[in-house]
DNA sequence: GTAGGGTTAG
């Protein structure tokens, strides 16, 4: 009787009476009964409630049974908190309770969910030496996981073809796989051999075959799957109307995307979220984007952590500092602060808004950091000019054993050649190839480039690029050319430029710059000579500009009295 | 057991 309550109870409008009736178990002195335990765990896992669900496990921990601990484990999965799922997995082990299938498809998945290899194998390990090597849930999950964790498909793939047999969730489980790591092709090809072996898909399906296309960014195939899931009917799923929007997007038809968004009968955070990247993405913050965001938030539709997440990276690409507050606080208020990627954004925008000191605090506030906070806070300091604060946060993060990528070795080498920092410059260039193995790319030797050219060693990092054989792009050239001209060197500065100009006839700021260079030397004519040929190719010189947003109360407070 | 949208540089 108790376990169908709590079972018909187990949703956030009946939850009341689930407690009631929890309380009637306790009153009744039922609460060491194992056959209560288990539905009790259930009820608050599902209520996502987990702090009591583990407080009803620990009254009985030494008779749980694989039903509790499995139960314990979903939940902690169901609720995005990987870690405890994993070692609630740990601890059954070792307390002699053998996994179930559910329990393995759970703790996989919470592997998955961490991008925790290691633990996953150490669960396959399990699996393979078990009686539930060959389920079909079990075997699913290890696909999703091989897809997700290793990077490389080849495990995944191997498993999907040993398989005796396989459901439409095998399918759509690989065929999302290839879709996740940017192998569309094989997703497609996938999908048309689930399609040949007469299996019908399902919005899962439909959902990364999109996914597949958007990452091909062939627009034509986007419209073939648009008009195929218009005929199987499924084109009412809300979910696949947002990955419809999400696809065309993402292939720069961004109209397209927004006229199906104006459509949709029912709008949704999702879809709207996915519009708004795409706008942000193709560096078009206009008023579209806020609008769309003001509308949704007039439609009492709820927030959610990704929706503030793009609108912060909004509001720092505008400088849009009050607005980036507004959305600070719904952080707070949705209570989404635990968030690693929301707590970057929210560090980036009070950086680009020229905040230094709020975005400090933001990334001191952060219970969990990873490389991207490092990374952001560093650009910030690099942005701002405090070269050696920079690096400070380079050494701490170091100590703490957070290991820098490429991009932080960037922010860091533009930092050190902004403010004149050559021998940290140097070393942390050294320190990146040699103890942290990472091969410097054409931008790093920009970098480099703008640093030596600073303290006029231009001829260092040139030697630089000769004996790493880098073979240079638009923006080393682009570096070459702006040291020549700091640099006085008029051959190598012409040199880069026409090189530029080759490659990119359009752009107007190669001959600017060369037209500069030529000015500092006093070769007058040269400059004319310059200018004529911009002229002659129908190219101006665009506006420079400058993006800062003011508080109304400060314009009111500047407004004559 | 699978599931749409997110952050760092240039």
């Amino acid at each position: 009787m108790y376990t169908k309550i709590l079972k018909l109870c187990a949703t956030r409008e009946a939850s009341n009476y689930g407690l009631l009736v929890h309380g009637r178990i306790v009153t009744n002195g039922l609460a060491s009964n194992l056959n209560l335990h288990t539905p009790l765990i259930l009820f608050y896992s599902k209520l996502m409630n987990m702090e009591m669900a583990h407080k009803v496990f620990d009254v009985m921990r030494e008779r749980n049974n694989v039903v509790s601990w499995t139960a314990i484990i979903s939940g902690y999965c169901q609720k995005g908190c990987y870690e405890n799922a994993i070692l609630m997995f740990r601890d059954m082990h070792r307390a002699g309770v053998r996994a179930n299938q559910f329990t393995y498809g759970s703790t996989l998945r919470a592997c998955t969910g961490l991008r925790g290899l290691i633990a996953g194998m150490q669960v396959q390990a399990g699996i393979e030496k078990g009686r539930f090597v060959d389920n079909l849930f079990v075997q699913s999950a290890l696909i999703d996981f091989h897809s997700k964790c290793g990077g490389e498909m080849a495990g995944a793939r191997r498993i999907f073809e040993i398989m005796s047999r396989r459901d439409l969730v095998t399918w759509n489980t690989l065929i999302g796989g290839y879709a996740i790591q940017g192998f569309s092709e094989d997703s497609l090809h996938l999908f048309q051999l689930m399609m040949r072996e007469g299996m019908c898909p399902d919005c899962f399906t439909l959902g990364n075959v999109l996914r597949a296309c958007a990452g091909g960014g062939c627009l034509m195939q986007i419209m073939q799957m648009h008009s195929l899931i218009i005929r199987t009917g499924f084109v009412s799923y809300v979910d696949l109307i947002g990955s419809i929007i999400d696809a065309y997007a993402k292939c720069g038809a961004v109209h397209t995307a927004h006229r199906i968004y104006k459509h949709m009968e029912r709008k949704d955070v999702i879809s709207c979220t996915a519009l708004i990247t795409a706008y942000a993405r193709k560096g078009n913050y206009c008023s579209d984007v806020l609008d769309l965001f003001e509308e949704l938030n007039q439609m009492q539709v709820g927030m959610d952590p990704v929706m503030l997440c793009s609108m912060l990276h909004v509001c720092a690409n505008l400088a849009f500092l009050s607005l980036g507050r507004q959305i600070h606080s719904l952080v707070l208020k949705y209570q989404s602060d635990c968030d690693v990627t929301l707590g970057n954004a929210l560090v980036d925008m009070y950086a680009k808004c020229g905040e230094i000191g709020n975005a400090n605090r933001a990334f001191n506030e952060m219970r969990m950091k990873n490389i991207v906070s490092w990374t952001s806070l560093i650009a910030g300091y690099a942005r701002h000019g405090f070269g050696h604060a920079a690096i400070e946060l380079y050494k701490k993060m170091e100590h703490e054993g957070v290991e820098p990528n490429d991009i932080t070795f960037l922010c860091l080498l533009f930092a050190c050649s902004h403010t004149g920092l050559t021998s940290e410059g140097w070393e942390c260039f050294g320190s990146m190839i040699a103890k942290y193995k990472i091969t410097p790319r054409v931008e790093h030797l920009s970098c480099m480039v703008d640093l030596c050219a600073r303290c006029g060693k231009l001829e260092e990092a040139l030697g630089l690029i000769h004996d790493l054989g880098i073979k240079p792009n638009p923006s080393l050239l682009g570096a070459i050319l702006g040291a020549s001209r700091n640099y006085g060197s008029i051959p190598l500065g012409e040199t880069a430029a026409m090189k530029l100009i080759d490659m990119d006839p359009e752009n107007s700021a190669h001959y600017i710059v060369l037209a500069s260079l030529y000015a500092q030397a006093g070769a007058w004519e040269n400059v004319w000579a310059t200018w004529k040929m911009m002229e002659e190719r129908g190219l101006k010189k665009g506006p420079g500009y400058s993006l800062l947003q003011y508080e109304m109360q400060e314009i009111k407070h500047l407004q004559p009295e």
